[in-house]
DNA sequence: GCCGATTTGTCCGTATGTATC
DNA sequence: CGATACATACGGACAAATCGG
């Protein structure tokens, strides 16, 4: 439960925009009325406005003001700018969600993979396959690269669990960035093995590089998903600087 | 050219990490370290490291410092959280571009097009479609609706040449926010008909809501675009609240 | 395990610049 | 022109996490 300050005021004026208190198109009140209502510093306030501006909520304007651009959107598969397992967005979305290991090896990593992952060549890894399903059906397709040094005791069962919850909750590896890519891709002999596309022919491939807090990149996964249940959101700003 | 400070430091940052000034996997020198050398404030200093985490080129973590994780990457077409239009993203990734356009009407937002676009029913909207070309080959198609009171004198030769040069620098539009969401779909006639698709039967659907400077949309467009040229990318935090 | 030094995270108050109306 | 709004920048204080002795 978060206990900042402009956290409790983004999450407030968040919840004012979805529920309508801000008129949409509207002005938000003036960064000096939010000061005396919350009872805060500048900085304060003009935090959680950037993050309402980040979420695509407000967009500001200087000597203007603060804009309602909310606009109700469907829940997405991938938000963008959060990192989220495959069972938190099941469970955030509504829908139930198993999982099946295709493979589970060792290998070391080659010039293709290290070209493909960005770990060096020689890298002791584990290469998982695992597939998701929702609603009974096989959707995602997930081909993994972990760092074996970064979790050595890494089984068979533990990844046909969950295996964020495994590497945050047991060995306490905290998760920060991840870097990722969206192409979309011919579907291999592979992905019509295991997932049920019908008369797709492509898929959408998520490319993710991920970094824990020790700066190190400990996996890479190609997610390919079914373009029915592909969807990914992006709020964008045009960066203008005076001059 | 931007002289704000902040951006300044961002810049010199950016530049070294890039370049191997900085080792990648190691800290950055520390906040106080920077505040020195730039003689500057540390809220200055912060701002323009939050910008590098952003972009993914550092992650920070308390305690410890601003780890360097740049790897480079291929340029990408789209780009995460930036607002570039078509002839600016081929600019800047050094491909010859040019447009078509394949119909320009007028219409008005009936209970689908509203549904779709987010503009209210009844609107007067123009309606365009148009093909941008990469080396020779259609490869992005767009559908467009936008607001016609925006731009009452928007004429198919403007739309045929840089529609966001035109508002940008004719109409002195300021473009701010852009919410979009991506999915694959399957190829329909019109794009069948305009793309040189060849064996694929889907494409990558970038849906595009255009926010100005009034926080007025006035703008939404449906970019379909060849798999082989379709390219997204972001950077990714998860978010993590004390308690 | 504790303590102190270092480093980033949060928050405050203030001043000045710039855009808008 | 003045009033108001957001944007940038400064300096300071304390909290929380990390690391070494």
């Amino acid at each position: 439960m978060p206990r900042q300050k402009f956290h409790q005021i983004y999450t407030a004026l968040k919840e004012r925009i979805e529920s309508g208190v801000y008129p949409v198109g509207q002005l938000l009140p003036s960064e000096n009325t939010l000061i005396v209502e919350f009872d805060c510093s500048r900085n304060t306030v003009r935090r959680a406005i950037s993050e309402l501006v980040r979420d695509g909520y407000v967009q500001t304007r200087q000597g203007w003001g603060v804009c309602n651009i909310f606009q109700p959107i469907e829940p997405s598969s991938y938000t963008m700018g959060v990192i989220e397992s495959f069972r938190e967005t099941a469970r955030r979305t509504g829908q139930d969600a198993s999982t099946q290991v295709v493979w589970f090896t060792r290998c070391t990593a080659d010039r293709a993979i290290a070209a493909q992952t960005g770990f060096p060549v020689g890298m002791e890894l584990f290469s998982l396959c695992r597939t998701h399903q929702l609603h009974g059906q096989p959707m995602i397709l997930n081909l993994s690269y972990l760092r074996a040094d970064c979790m050595p005791e890494l089984t068979e069962e533990i990844a046909g669990g969950s295996l964020y919850r495994y590497l945050e909750e047991e060995l306490g590896m905290v998760i920060v960035t991840s870097k990722r890519t969206v192409t979309v891709e011919k579907a291999t002999e592979l992905d019509a093995k295991c997932l049920a596309l019908g008369e797709y022919n492509c898929l959408a491939v998520v490319s993710n590089q991920v970094y824990n807090s020790d700066g190190v990149l400990f996996e890479y996964t190609q997610s390919r998903h079914h373009p029915l249940i592909f969807r990914f959101q992006d709020n964008a700003v045009r960066r203008q600087f005076s001059r």
